[in-house]
Formats: C-alpha cells, sequence, structure tokens
DNA sequence: CGCTATAATAAATGACCATTCATTTATTTG
DNA sequence: CAAATAAATGAATGGTCATTTATTATAGCG
C-alpha cells in the first residue's frame, strides 16, 4: 500500500506496460543471455535509469514479468470455467483455451519457457503462483475421488494435460504438427486418454 | 577430416573433455545469461584463449555440447533396444531407460532444456539431432501401420512420451513425483494409454 | 640436437554490462 | 504563481564480456 503524503508526481502506467511488454520482447528476440537493462529500456523507450524507478533490478523485472505472465496465462485458461460441468468437459475446455492462448500470445510462451528454465525460475514466490491454478487442482482431486481420474499426484496429471498443451500449440517446438479445430480434438483425445481411469 | 602433413602436436583430449564437462556445470550452475568463455575457461583448468583452438566461438562451444549430449541421450535411451519386440515393451524399456539416464545425469537434462528453449537452439542442425532418434521414429510409424498407436505425427507421439520421461525424471520440475520402481510403471501406463488405440 | 608446426597462454582490446548520481522536468497543492 | 515532491534522465563508473595478438612451450622427426 503507497500513502501519498504530500504532493507527488505519479508513475505512468503506459510506462509500466511499455516496460513488460518490452522485456518480453527483447528476451525473445536477443534470447535471455544478451537481454541488457538497456536494450530493454530502449525498446520501451525510457532511460535505463528510469527503469530502476519502476524496478528494483534487472533481476526484480524479469521475476515480475515472468509472474505477469502466468496470472495472464492463468485467466485465459479458466476462461469459461465451470465447476459444475462433468470433468472431460472442463479440461476440453481448458485445451482448447491453451490452443488459443498459445496461438494468440506466443511471445508470452516463449518467455515463460526460457525463464522457467534459467536460475531466476528458483526466486520466484512459487506458492504465489500455483494459488492461479488453484481451481484446476481442485477439479483434478474431484476427478480422482469420484474414480473418473487416475490415482497418481498432481504433477503427473499436469505433464500429461498442460505440458502437452503447451508444447503443441508452439509450432517452433512442434514443426510437424498443424493446429486446426481437428488436431485440437485428436490431441486432446490423447491427453484424456491418459489420466482417465 | 584433418590431414597432418608434417608434424603437428595433438590436441589433448583431456582438454577437450573438460572444456565439455564444464561447460554444462558452469551453465547448469550459474545459467545461461551469466555463462560467461572465462568461467567456463577456469573451470575446466585452461586458458580462455585455449579454447578458441577447440572451438571456432562461443556459440560453437555451446551448440557442440548440446549436440554431444543430444547424442549421450539417444545412446543412453536406446540400450538394450530390440526391433523385434513388442511395440509396448520397447517403449516401456526406452521409458525405463529415460528415467534411468535422468537420475544419473541430471546435469545434462538441465543443459538441455536451457539451451533448447533459448535463441541457439536455431543453430542446431536438426536433421543431425533427428537421426539419433531414428529407430523410434521407425518403431512408432511400425505402430501405426499395425493399428497399434493412434494416427498422430511422430511429433504428438513424442509429446507424449518423451517430455513427460523426461519432466518427470527431473525432481526440479517434478518436486511432488518420487521416482521408484512403482511410480515409473504406474506413469508408463499413462503414457501408454495417451498413444495406444 | 635443431627444425618446424601447432598447442598453449598471458595480456591487451574495445564493447557493453548493471547500476548510481547529480541534475532537470513535470505535477499537484496551498 | 510558488513551493514541494517525486518522476525522469544523461552521463559516468567500475566491472566483465568475447575475442585477438604476440609470445612461449611442446612434440615429433631428420
Amino acid at each position: 500500500m503507497v500513502i501519498y503524503y504530500s504532493v507527488m508526481r505519479v508513475k505512468d502506467e503506459i510506462k509500466q506496460e511499455a516496460l513488460f511488454e518490452a522485456t518480453v520482447k527483447v528476451v525473445n528476440e536477443t534470447g535471455f543471455a544478451q537481454s541488457s537493462v538497456s536494450k530493454i529500456a530502449k525498446e520501451a523507450g525510457i532511460s535505463p535509469a528510469t527503469l530502476y524507478i519502476y524496478y528494483k533490478n534487472k533481476e526484480d523485472l524479469l521475476v515480475s514479468t515472468y509472474v505477469q505472465i502466468k496470472q495472464n496465462l492463468s485467466t485465459a485458461l479458466l476462461v469459461g470455467f465451470d465447476d459444475s460441468r462433468p470433468i472431460r468437459d472442463i479440461l476440453k475446455r481448458l485445451w482448447t483455451n491453451a490452443f488459443h492462448f498459445g496461438t494468440q500470445n506466443r511471445a508470452y510462451f516463449e518467455f515463460v519457457e526460457q525463464f522457467s528454465n534459467s536460475p531466476y525460475a528458483g526466486l520466484v514466490n512459487s506458492a504465489e503462483v500455483e494459488e492461479f491454478f488453484e481451481p484446476l487442482a481442485r477439479v483434478m482431486q474431484r476427478g480422482i475421488d469420484e474414480k473418473i481420474l487416475k490415482d497418481v499426484p498432481f504433477e503427473v496429471l499436469t505433464v500429461f494435460v498442460f505440458y502437452p498443451a503447451m508444447l503443441l500449440s508452439s509450432p517452433k517446438l512442434c514443426a510437424g504438427f498443424e493446429i486446426n479445430e481437428g488436431s485440437i480434438d485428436q490431441t486432446f483425445d490423447l491427453a484424456w486418454d491418459a489420466i482417465r481411469l
């Protein structure tokens, strides 16, 4: 919580947003290794020094950008989420959402991919991120209780549902796989067969 | 092919190997972004300048290391490979091999993970790497022809078999999953259910 | 041993890095 | 408008980067 004791100039939300997009763009285009604060600031159209008003340091910039994307991702995956529907329908909806998000926000996917395989990944508050996906964890548990899903740890289910959706929606990683309505349905059947009892 | 026209001092294979291991270690411990030629050379116990006798530049060092690991990986996965056995047995063997390799060579796994999500990934001769895994591609195709496996692109099969094996064997990515004989069997059943007709 | 070719290296180079500092600019309130 | 406060920045700092250069060490052969 920020308290304004007195007269003060407010931070520019447009700059904040520009920095977020610039970070994703520079990291994706030049790679994690070659991404510098200067490049990101220049891409966002601000001075490198200004960046340090919005973020404590480079690490903070990268970690914050990651958490932000994860939040966007969870929101996108949960569009139309309805607890009362059959489990298969819920997951199918999720699967479809993932592909839509993946095709329309490929840059975010790639950033997450690079970030989560870097040592920066250890710096995120993983409890916070897992909370975004809590509704799904609940559905999975319900499926296990109702003898619809195999009784395996949550991680195992995610490996056969979320990861494939991510991987398949990235043409960089899956060049030989064409995304259309039919292929989305077909690949969901694979995921579903993997986890259902 | 190298031709020795005359007297020449030979390159040191121990240094070559030390450089390979040092590259993996430094990249895993400090991350792709903070890995420098100097750090790698120091870890290998040689001068940075010497590194340039063995590799054209940093890019060549990283790409070569990646290809080398991929070769080791394919060799490890194909241990005991027997074309004449039932497809399920072949894949089960592969699955088990992946876990053994993963637990004993975690550093290689992590390097591959970091590398393949970086822009360097675009620089590898992917045909060369795919060749390592050609026997598996043939088995998969046979499975499809014999109506044992679902008729989907090879990439889709790999997403439900190889990736899960990799992900599950990495305790960093799958903290809640304990590897033992029972859990290897159980998770293979998920993979098999996904791809079998 | 001395010749030759290459491995090996220490040191240097210029570029770029993250971050800080001194200063200026913009905004709000009295 | 003027005072107050924080946003914004250009320039500087010290360090590290990838790579090259000039030099030395080493090995095999006549």
